[in-house]
DNA sequence: CTATATTATGAATATCCATTCATATAAATT
DNA sequence: AATTTATATGAATGGATATTCATAATATAG
């Protein structure tokens, strides 16, 4: 895998974050696994439409899927991703746009 | 700013830095301020599309430009950018994909 | 065995967005 | 003043992608 295929790898990732209800979905999993039923609710959409975001996670290799029974449980594929997440969070209150509107929760 | 609103922006700014052109360019900017001729030799585009994608770097205040002359020069608009587009570049690395892949420069 | 609960999937649609093309603006050089 | 250099911009287009709808698949419960 050279530099080229990384950056492709990198942008697919971003880009699979990069999205109002995949990043909802992550933040939600992000303290543990949580099956799909749960996920819905959570995120406020379409049962059909958060599975074929989980799909999209999936195939980016951004979180994982374990069956159990009827259920499936997603988590997170690798620990480090909730740093990403929290820290691009915290970046961006500190960017120009956050700082003009006093962004703070 | 809500939370909302910053996970608007948070999507926003992903979003931005997750497009392959986009991103070549902050990694060609990391370093310090280049003007735009420069940057479009690096990324190997036609100067019409560097310029759309860094007015949409710079309307998601990831960028910032400063004009000297006929010349526009542009840096990222904070430091802590260069640590996420590095960060996400090695935990991309460490995704599964990447690891079967014998992912490595 | 039928009904219900849980999740996945394919097709259709609609929206978004990267790219190109043509052109505008503005400064510098001749 | 005319030409060249550097950058920006608006419109058009093609392609990607989020969403919905209908339905499949599978397991459990009654």
């Amino acid at each position: 895998m050279d530099i080229h295929n990384i950056e492709e790898e990198q942008v697919k990732f971003l880009r699979c974050i990069g999205e109002a209800t995949r990043l909802r979905i992550l933040k939600h999993i992000i303290d543990g696994e949580k099956c799909v039923t749960d996920i819905v609710n959570a995120v406020g959409k379409e049962q059909s439409l958060v599975s074929h975001h989980l799909k999209h996670l999936k195939d980016c290799n951004i979180v994982i899927a374990r069956q159990k029974a009827q259920k499936a449980y997603y988590s997170l594929a690798h620990h480090r991703l909730a740093e990403i997440i929290i820290q691009s969070e915290s970046l961006v209150k500190e960017l120009p746009v956050c700082q003009e509107k006093d962004c703070n929760e």
